[in-house]
DNA sequence: GGAGGTCTCTGACTACAGTCAAGGAATGGC
DNA sequence: GCCATTCCTTGACTGTAGTCAGAGACCTCC
């Protein structure tokens, strides 16, 4: 812990501060920050929410960054409020000299180190992120109708599409009342506001349930967010009186049979008569599970 | 790279900005760092030299934080034209609520994690802050006359002094002309700013040098530091046309040994008077050595 | 006993970050 | 067709961060 609180002060003061002081540069942060966020385009309604900006402060900012040729704004066919910003040539190579500048300062501060080192740093790095991101990343229990959900399960139904040769139906999909109230329960892991992955139970027969739809977003991936999520699912299951609970996955994903052997899971005879069904697992579950 | 960039951009996102933030709460972000650089006392010049401010901007800042009753502001006896700021009671209270925050915040950034969890980041990050200071140390070349160097040898037989059981007299030191331009070489390493360590090399005979006062501050070991400066030493000899190297160590230093035998060196048997050498070693260099 | 330098304080600024409220234009639901 | 809502814009602010120049008190060195 004060390790941790070491740390932080440590690297803010190091590179935190300097990074965005050197991105600036002869621009006012607020404004350089701003034309990185815009990217390839966005709405400033978007803009608004991933910021956090305040409506008349983001649209003066744009406004400046009019002003000055790095962006145009245009209204969309759809919908004449809203503003559509895109980077101007001069805004894009604005970008990439960000981009450079902070590059070099990186390497800069990477200099005295030898290749192995530096190997070592970025190991350190990359696993000191990994942690941290599945740190701030909440598991809630949530309406199986609601907008997330749908999301959710919308992402999934077209990820695994693309990954199974015979393709998905949606059709197939848990119905919002199978997960709700005693009858079962959804859950979605946020990232930052941001659904990054779900998860349902819903009751198959008398003491048991049955597990379905763990997705992880692809970018939240080898976090071991789907651990938590399954762990979240047994502990709704013993909530509602379910000690054994059931799955099935399909033949071409191996991770997900790896994982479920790895957390309990044992292989049993087919139990249903799903048509992408390929492997089926069960687990009896006890108290602490899931805690 | 990009790994090292990526990480730096999430990072400080996460943490950096939050940090200062929630630190200042009801108290501008300035003041709060200026309160928590004070701690226990420091006068207005240093504060000025550690935080990088405006002569003027500080001397209001400080005004504000005593006016609010944090701070006393106390003339030391010795230089009228000094400021000292110490911390009242309310002070102190203060930037003990400010760490509570910080804990807090903290403390809920890790909660999502497990014991085994909280370990692997605290390493990962350990390992990350070890390179980065590393990274950010420079070993230059200075005069042996410098008031760095004097105060690196200062603190040099200081240390050893407490260390040897017979305590250590200063007038072992090598002089400064032993290790200027042709006859050797001083080198100082900085870590932002601050001389962390130094080691010296002089002309022992036609072809043969001696490496001296091999150093490096407490708070800066463990780093890797005495290998850089070691190197640095190696290439300063081979610049100066003296292809084999000497030292002596006390028989107390034994990780300095271990080092020595990790980086090349041979014992060989005693090669000077030094009434406070134990072992002596010798490495025959080669260009690639030291690079 | 100056002369030159150091340290702090004060006044007068500038720029950036951000908030609040009013209002116009467009949209969607009824 | 009306009404509530959404989205953006504009004007009027506030507070913080930071700079610059001048002046007074004091110190050190010669």
């Amino acid at each position: 812990m004060a390790a941790f609180r070491r740390f932080n002060r440590y690297f803010t003061r190091r590179i935190g501060v300097l990074d965005d002081h050197y991105l600036g540069q002869d621009r006012p942060l607020g404004e350089a920050r701003l034309l990185f966020e815009i990217g390839e385009g966005a709405s400033l309604r978007e803009l608004r929410r991933r910021l956090g900006l305040d409506a008349g402060y983001l649209s003066r900012m744009t406004k400046a960054l009019q002003a000055q040729g790095l962006v145009r704004l245009v209204v969309p066919a759809h919908d004449n409020r809203l503003r559509l910003v895109e980077p101007t040539p001069a805004g894009r190579a604005e970008v990439a000299e960000q981009q450079r500048r902070a590059d070099a300062l990186a390497a800069g501060l990477l200099e005295g180190l030898g290749p192995a080192q530096r190997a070592e740093l970025t190991a350190a790095m990359a696993t000191a992120e990994r942690l941290l991101r599945l740190a701030g990343i909440t598991v809630e229990t949530v309406d199986g109708a609601s907008a997330d959900a749908r999301a959710c399960l919308d992402a999934y139904a077209a990820d695994i599409d693309a990954r199974f040769p015979e393709g998905y139906d949606k059709a197939a999909l848990v119905r919002p009342e199978e997960v709700t109230g005693d009858a079962g329960a959804f859950l979605v892991a946020y990232e930052e506001q941001r659904p990054v992955g779900c998860g349902a139970l819903r009751r198959l027969a008398p003491g048991v349930g049955e597990i379905r739809h763990v997705w992880v977003h692809p970018e939240a991936r080898r976090l071991g967010l789907a651990r938590r999520l399954l762990a979240g699912l047994e502990q709704a299951a013993l909530a509602r009186g379910l000690a054994v609970v059931r799955l099935d996955t399909h033949a071409v994903l191996t991770e997900a049979q790896a994982m479920y052997r790895a957390c309990g899971y044992a292989e049993i005879p087919r139990y249903n008569d799903d048509v992408y069904g390929g492997h089926w697992f069960e687990k009896r579950l006890r108290a602490e599970d899931g805690a």
